[in-house]
DNA sequence: TTGAAAGCGATACCAT
DNA sequence: ATGGTATCGCTTTCAA
């Protein structure tokens, strides 16, 4: 193992210089600096972990806490692992992982025992528990998602209810006056707060822009094919043509192939906008316009606050809302095409 | 933040016995235990993370490496992590993650500044870059999945070869003298290597036993339905009345929504064994006789093999292969069926 | 611009 | 059975 008094003799200066060179908390010479670069990368020097804890104020790991719910999309919420993972990196943070029931006893340990400088939260529930113990903890905590009881954290998360009205909006301009909002399995408004939120844009965009709303689940526990077809003729005998999609990508597949049957053409003779999707639309045989959930805006923005909050205790917690993005891609209707 | 000393202080006893007591190393009369114990508890005491890694020889950090490769199964991989972890905690372990391309930069830094007390590599491609890296590291590194060139690492995985066999003698002992093996994607036979050592106990299996074998895949990228529809009405038309089934779940529906088609009874007209499968296939129409593939067991035995070897840093590299288990739920056809 | 040295908070050895 | 203390390797103040 290289320590730093190695390194610290073979370039010929003192430990504080190889930590201040390294480091770059203080200026060091150009060229003294080299010869520590030199030799810290021909000894392999890697400060040791432990002691940069002990002496150190940061441990340059977040927690990362994720209840594996039975009802979890594995896809999504690996992505949201990964970009949490990524944007860690980049800052220097190895991410420590908090699963399972014992996310909340967890959170307390990793907190007491200084092994982590911030923890994030994913998945987050609207009754989620973790908000009590994040109360309780005094190591910096950033929900990425919306609890119910929001009061005193700090939270990051894309603006649901924003995504729901802008997908109306479009929808009312192209002149529909009906839209059918085609939405997550039923037990995903019980568990999760992003899909109530989403839904509660789309109906205050409704009423806003005087639309006629149909709001439905895509099954009762998971997607359910038959839920959907049956959902969907049901929406085009009432005579809608706009949809807002808002489930799994299995779904999307059902909607389309049931408008196909019908020789209805997306873009022309239906409207159809996907939001808050986590996947990628355009593998589907027909491009939808989306309002895409991207993973790593939120867990950015997540890491970034985390930084921030370290650097300046006295920052005071707050929602972080990000806008929506629309992606257009053809598949609502324009008006030529009334 | 509570030290040791405070709970020293309280306790009236000096920081040493504070420290045996609450690890256990050396024997502390039952009563000055109780008060240790108690005034710890008073406290909230939690040693700190940094210093015990720097003065134990331990960190209690596992780190976990994970290629999130573009066909990971996700809901099999969030399982192996779960269980990684439970396993972990179980022994007072955490488990940091190593994810995306970095993976094998991950190792080096982990082992390197001693973050980690052993690294746990998950997902294990045929030629795995992080094969040279585990050989190029004082880090204790446990693979969970076989590389082809097992050569000085420890590997602990299903016995998939012995899988293959068995479910080809299960379908031989119920009198089929042809199987059709429907198998995984075609990338995952360049991917990974349990499906081509699944494949291979099937063919020595069939071999042995002199039956007929056709192997397939169930689609080029990832599982395709008509793909897999094809292949079964082409074994049926050769009159092959078995199958092994090694992929994913929709599959299998495909396969049980085929075999009904054409009135054909599972567990009487057709047999149906569903090898190394990771998820519950009771919530299919018809149970099937399963090999299951069961996180736990591997996971489990990859942390007590990490464990001893940080006992025993002597312990030389072994590749631990766990038996596979036949689960009947009577979609093998009996004697009293023919 | 650089160096010396005081901690950081545990563990574990050496005493008693 | 218990206590004193050297030690781990680094960060950071204080001095020069």
């Amino acid at each position: 193992m290289t320590t730093i008094h190695q390194v610290a003799e073979a370039a010929g200066v003192s430990i504080s210089t190889v930590s201040y060179a390294l480091s770059g908390k203080r200026p060091v010479s150009e060229k003294t600096r080299r010869r520590i670069e030199e030799a810290a990368a021909a000894l392999g020097y890697m400060p040791d972990a432990g002691a940069r804890m002990l002496a150190g104020r940061r441990t340059h790991i977040f927690a990362l806490t994720e209840p594996l719910r039975a009802d979890t999309h594995a896809p999504t919420h690996m992505a949201f692992v990964l970009a949490t993972s990524i944007a860690a990196r980049r800052h220097g943070y190895d991410v420590l992982l908090l699963t399972d029931e014992q996310a909340s006893v967890g959170m307390s340990r990793v907190a007491s025992s200084r092994l982590v400088d911030a923890i994030l939260v994913l998945d987050v529930a609207p009754d989620d528990a973790r908000v009590e113990i994040a109360r309780s903890i005094r190591t910096p905590t950033i929900f990425i998602g919306l609890p119910d009881d929001a009061e005193g954290l700090t939270c990051v998360d894309i603006d649901f209810e924003a995504a729901g009205r802008l997908a109306v909006d479009r929808l009312a301009d192209a002149g529909h006056t009906a839209i059918t909002l085609l939405g997550q399995p039923a037990v995903s408004y019980r568990t999760s707060n992003f899909s109530r939120r989403l839904r509660r844009g789309v109906e205050s965009g409704a009423q806003a822009r005087d639309i006629a709303l149909e709001t439905t689940c895509s099954g009762e526990l998971a997607t359910d094919a038959g839920v959907v077809r049956a959902v969907v003729e049901a929406a085009l005998a009432r005579g809608d043509r706009a949809f807002v999609v808002h489930t799994v990508t299995d779904a999307h597949e059902v909607l389309l192939s049931v408008l196909a049957d019908h020789g209805l053409r997306v873009g022309h003779d239906v409207s159809v906008v996907s939001a808050a999707t986590a996947f990628d639309t355009s593998d589907l045989r027909t491009p939808l316009d989306t309002i895409p959930l991207v993973p790593s805006q939120s867990c950015d923005l997540a890491v970034e606050i985390a930084l921030h909050r370290l650097e300046d205790r006295t920052s005071s917690p707050r929602i972080h809302l990000i806008p929506p993005e629309y992606h257009p891609a053809g598949s609502v209707r324009t008006l030529a095409d009334r």
